[in-house]
DNA sequence: TGCGCCATCCAAAGCGCTTTGGGGTGAGTC
DNA sequence: GACTCACCCCAAAGCGCTTTGGATGGCGCA
């Protein structure tokens, strides 16, 4: 069934079937219902390509995810993300367009969607510190909006982000608070942005205390469990182990607390750990009571935000770049106490 | 740039241009390569709308994710297919389509892909018992690769799945050779196929023995960390407390894991688990040893393996209905002991 | 009555590509 | 020298939709 079909079998023209189906005001309220009962009975739909290439709007935005280089992981967060963008997406009526590919052909694949006319706009994941995609999409006047920041891009862009540091900021204080002096920091791959910014906020946070960071204690890897695990056990079989675990992510913490445990220590009592928590849908922090004391902060909620902010950015192209600072909150669970003697 | 610019600075009709292109035999290898230099120099790309509205054919794959209807939770295991699938796709030349719809709107969600014309075929995730979509699918006549079956199905159709049954009676025979008799399932929900099969997986290997299967050992939930948590928890604090778990992904057993040492005891020695293992990229099971001894089967595979399956498919619609089955292979952790007396 | 003005509707021209159905040109054949 | 093939190439017709630029007719108003 397409648009000919129907206009045909309504005894009207192309244009009028068009029209009332499209809500344009040159049609009288009686033929679009007419019209409107028809496409509903014969189940028509437009065809979107036909549509698009008329219109030139693709109806559909891209997100091109890496692949983390080493070991070629894709992220648990970006389903989450992307399970909240897809929830405004298809109110709106756009399709999501993903594409995953390796690390140094994300150029290529920006170029592609522009060139190839596939999307109206794109999401930028996981930018990178030096990012040059924000730069390529500007260059190729490519509406988009960034999940977390380039801290050194010199051009405005719009993106929707965390508060990493003041969030690691806080949870350090707090830590600090407890008398933790020897904290582990468990980061996230510092080429990162975002990890940058959470280190930055845990030194932040000793300094203003005075005390110096110990680079023995600073790591930074790909946020896997096993890397929680292996690295906290290498941590807790020092002399001068650590009291207090800093952990940017819950998969991780989920390793290091692997680790507390196969020492025959106990979370909260012998070792405080704190976390950051996206609010993954399948690894909840805990039921009620949280297991890991942490910055909370929907990265769901934060695939909304994007998502609109990029469709309101692809209506009205020329109204500058926007952001959005989503603070995390600071929430209790089990698994820290005060720094032992 | 498009193909009329080219063709024009050329001095060859659209025609010639685009057969060089696309490979047509009809154009001298010396032309064709002057058109591939000029293209390439300028940087030129079809437009896919243009082109797929020309074709007949959209270059594109549709997924639909269906947001779990209980919590609106997206599978973590989606992220590691979709990325298996992804790749094959763009090697390809394939796009992949998302689109993440509640239950109750599944079947519009494939009629809409199917007459906007915005994808070639579907991938059908999360099957479950008395499926419709297969059906429908059938009906509209859309290409499309199951991920998993619908035992009730009584037409033919494409499929990719894991052996669930062979795993779960293996995994069940291994904890009776240690000598468990009162071993718990902890299943996903039972209204998916994968589910009721890993049940008869399990209650076969019981009745293998001449064991009945005790009801009160038996749940099946969604599969978060906080299921695996709670239902150890309860049925530890049991007086009959079951000496072995038998859970159907890695996350909830993280959840059985850490009720077993809150309660004090030690995992592979007081109580063993044993669980099936997609092999998520960010919750490896374990770096080198592996922690649970596990069914492990790679998600990711089946991700490749479908969209392989898909692509054939299309290429050649009537080639008939396909499947391939994987097995999956019982590895050995410290997650498992023999029975206590 | 005649004029202009809405309110409705339509024919046709694209959007950028593929593909059908030829049409020249030069080499080979008798 | 006429004829047949290949071999290259081209003009133009779609694909299914939107949108421009009218056409038509009914109505109020002077």
């Amino acid at each position: 069934m397409k648009l000919k079909d129907l206009s045909d079998l309504l005894q009207l023209s192309q244009t009028t079937v068009s029209r009332a189906l499209n809500g344009y005001p040159e049609v009288s309220e009686a033929t679009r219902k007419r019209v409107m009962a028809a496409a509903e009975a014969h189940g028509y739909r437009p065809n979107m390509r036909a549509r698009s290439l008329a219109t030139g709007r693709a109806m559909a935005i891209g997100h091109v995810i890496p692949l983390a280089s080493k070991h070629e992981m894709v992220n648990p967060v970006f389903a989450d993300f992307i399970a909240g963008a897809g929830e405004v997406y298809s109110a709106k009526g756009y399709d999501m367009l993903i594409s995953i590919v390796p690390d140094e052909e994300q150029a290529r694949a920006y170029r592609e969607f522009r060139t190839r006319g596939s999307v109206d706009g794109i999401i930028v994941h996981a930018p990178k510190v030096g990012d040059r995609r924000i730069h390529l999409l500007n260059e190729i006047e490519m509406p988009f909006v960034v999940h977390g920041r380039a801290s050194d891009a010199n051009e405005p862009y719009s993106w929707v982000d965390m508060n990493n540091t003041r969030a690691f900021r806080r949870a350090t204080d707090f830590l600090l608070d407890l008398g933790h002096r020897r904290i582990a920091l468990i980061n996230g791959l510092e080429n990162m942005d975002f990890a940058i910014r959470r280190r930055a906020g845990f030194q932040e946070a000793l300094d203003a205390r005075g005390l110096a960071p110990d680079p023995d204690l600073m790591f930074a890897d790909e946020m896997t469990e096993s890397y929680g695990h292996d690295t906290a056990r290498a941590l807790l079989a020092r002399p001068d182990a650590p009291t207090a675990f800093l952990v940017s992510s819950i998969i991780p913490s989920i390793g290091v607390r692997r680790a507390i445990e196969e020492l025959g220590l106990h979370m909260g009592r012998d070792i405080s750990v704190i976390t950051h928590d996206d609010e993954l849908s399948y690894l909840k922090n805990g039921a009620d009571v949280p297991v890991f004391t942490a910055t909370r902060s929907s990265v769901r909620e934060a695939g909304r935000r994007a998502a609109r902010m990029l469709l309101e950015i692809i209506e009205d192209p020329d109204s500058g770049a926007r952001q959005d600072l989503l603070e995390a909150e600071l929430i209790l669970g089990q698994s820290t106490g005060p720094a032992r003697a």
